[in-house]
DNA sequence: TTGTACGCGTTATCAA
DNA sequence: TTGATAACGCGTACAA
């Protein structure tokens, strides 16, 4: 029952021999069905059913140019937010039309000109990407290959191609004020190693630029914290407390992850230690993991309308292939803030 | 800059030219290359160097019916184990040189179908599977086109073709024993609805198998658990704890839960109604999330072998690809159980 | 050993 | 309006 070797499908030739018209007509019954004679299309289309003929996309992708694909390259899978972001844009290009090529770099950066030269080759008709963005030979390899781009989350410094993300600065903004008004002044972002990723960086400066401007109420600072660096990001929180503590005037400390890697760090250690979120320690993340309202007292959060992310990256590249010649955008959406009890005004337990 | 429309990658015919030799020259520097006499050999190397020349894979796969191309079918990428596998399989194909079609379905079943002929349009060599299996359209879709298919978690019934998932029975008598061997007697096992998913239905049956044969120690039902249930399994949870204090002998109550969704409803059910996991209600859940150490006093977990499973189901697909012709594989990999608090023999935190 | 010519399944040009 | 025929880029019998 699994003989799988020789099973064709129906050509294009098949039906036209059946309709007893040539290869043309069956084409032009697909692609320009106006210039044919009803009774002429009846035949054709009698034919289609009769042997269940449907056009080979391969075959159409190598005449036209064009493939109805879209290569997406996406920096380590691993990540949520990626996956997240990833099933908005998988979903948008379904209902366009448009299969997804998929390439995870697994953090390899450097492989970025392989991925889009391996996609480039099966004609995809462009890419979305949300990879490291040293880059290097990205430009080059987009260039080379000529299909447009529409960058997520990361933009590369000079690269002009349409870019979405969330908008940082302004959920930065929010996420300070909130704290600050429920009486936090002593302030640490923690963030992956900035390294060149754009939105790292982005959202680093908004959190210095807003500590910097409130001077006076609030102190702040940046902490860029990697996988061996543990012990280290235990003294900063440590001293953070502290020097809350120290300060005599009621001010509390509290800390702001970059994103849910860091967010998890920074739980578990907050669990090793014993510190109290939205007691000894207030806290507000960037993204909102499902798991989040599951930490007691609840995590406080950024929620990035990743859904939209994506959905956006892909209709805004799907416009590009089908003409849309504006100048490079940049769509920047703006993040939900999430109460829950880790930013909490008073000391202690908010359900 | 961003020219993008007429850019042409050079071609073989391009090639040949400059090479001063013919197009079936080069194809043979690339695909029978000991044919070729060593000067002509470097004459059609200079050439593909000097015009940054690679084969058109698309071109290949119209030509060879082969596509080095794999069409990965996910019932629902929302779902963390989904990823998980995903990404394993991924990761295995790229190392195969074999590039990655995804399609989700997003839970809408009978898009199986659909699905995989537009996979198939594509010449995709082969199909990994890990969906709903409703079995109705699949099979013939899947004869239909001919291609190997590789089923993972789901399987259809009297689907013959090659199968990769956890080992359920297992991982279940495992997951049993430890819970007994702690104390816990009152056993509760909540699942998704069984509908027709295989895995479900088997973890379900391991779960009232073990139960029937200790009768004399241990009870146990199967809650199946929907979205809409929420208070019903609260009330189940409820009485499944009162049951194990009015027996009077010692026993404890516990729940096992299904998978990774199951278990956040029930953790968000226990903060929610101030059970204390391991102390008042123990713990175990299939799948063993990033954040299960998180939740107080830790889940313990029966975490899935993800990455294997997706690489397994992958070469195993690959193997059929390059020729293998044995008769269709069930390969089981063993689940590891993780201990942490919410299951501990005597009640209280365990770090 | 190398080249010629045809096929893979479409679309598009140009006559008819 | 419809039908040959030539691309599209490559592999491969077959001939040289």
């Amino acid at each position: 029952m699994n003989d799988r070797l020789p099973i064709r499908r129906p050509t294009i030739a098949a039906v036209a021999a059946s309709a007893g018209v040539s290869k043309a007509t069956v084409s032009r019954y697909f692609n320009h069905e106006q210039l044919l004679t009803p009774d002429i299309a009846a035949r054709v289309k009698k034919a289609i059913e009769e042997l269940d003929y449907a056009p080979s996309p391969m075959a159409q992708a190598l005449s036209r140019g064009r493939s109805r694909l879209i290569g997406l390259i996406v920096a380590d899978i691993t990540n949520p937010y990626s996956v997240a972001v990833l099933r908005g844009a998988e979903k948008a290009c379904q209902e366009a039309g448009y299969l997804v090529m998929l390439f995870n770099l697994g953090n390899a950066i450097g492989r970025e000109r392989e991925a889009i030269d391996a996609l480039a080759g099966y004609q995809v008709d462009g890419f979305i990407l949300n990879t490291l963005g040293r880059g290097a030979g990205v430009m080059e390899a987009l260039a080379r290959n000529g299909k447009p781009a529409v960058l997520v989350d990361r933009r590369h410094a000079g690269m002009t191609a349409d870019f979405v993300a969330l908008d940082s600065a302004d959920a930065m903004v929010a996420a300070c004020e909130h704290l600050v008004g429920n009486g936090y002044r002593e302030l640490m972002y923690v963030t992956e190693p900035k390294k060149g990723v754009s939105s790292r960086r982005e959202r680093a400066t908004a959190f210095s630029k807003y500590v910097s401007s409130h001077a006076t109420r609030v102190a702040g600072q940046v902490f860029e914290h990697s996988e061996e660096s543990e012990s280290l990001l235990e003294d900063a929180m440590r001293a953070l407390i502290l020097r809350a503590k120290a300060a005599k005037d009621g001010r509390r400390a509290a800390v702001i992850s970059g994103n849910a890697v860091v967010t998890l760090r920074i739980a578990s250690m907050a669990a090793k230690c014993h510190w109290a979120f939205g007691a000894d320690l207030g806290f507000l993340g960037f993204d909102d993991p499902e798991w989040a309202s599951l930490i007691a007292p609840g995590l406080s959060a950024i929620a990035q309308p990743t859904d939209a992310i994506g959905r956006t990256a892909a209709t805004c590249l799907i416009d590009r292939l089908h003409g849309e010649e504006a100048p490079p955008r940049q769509i920047l959406l703006p993040g939900q803030l999430v109460v829950r009890g880790s930013s909490s005004a008073r000391a202690g337990r908010t359900q």
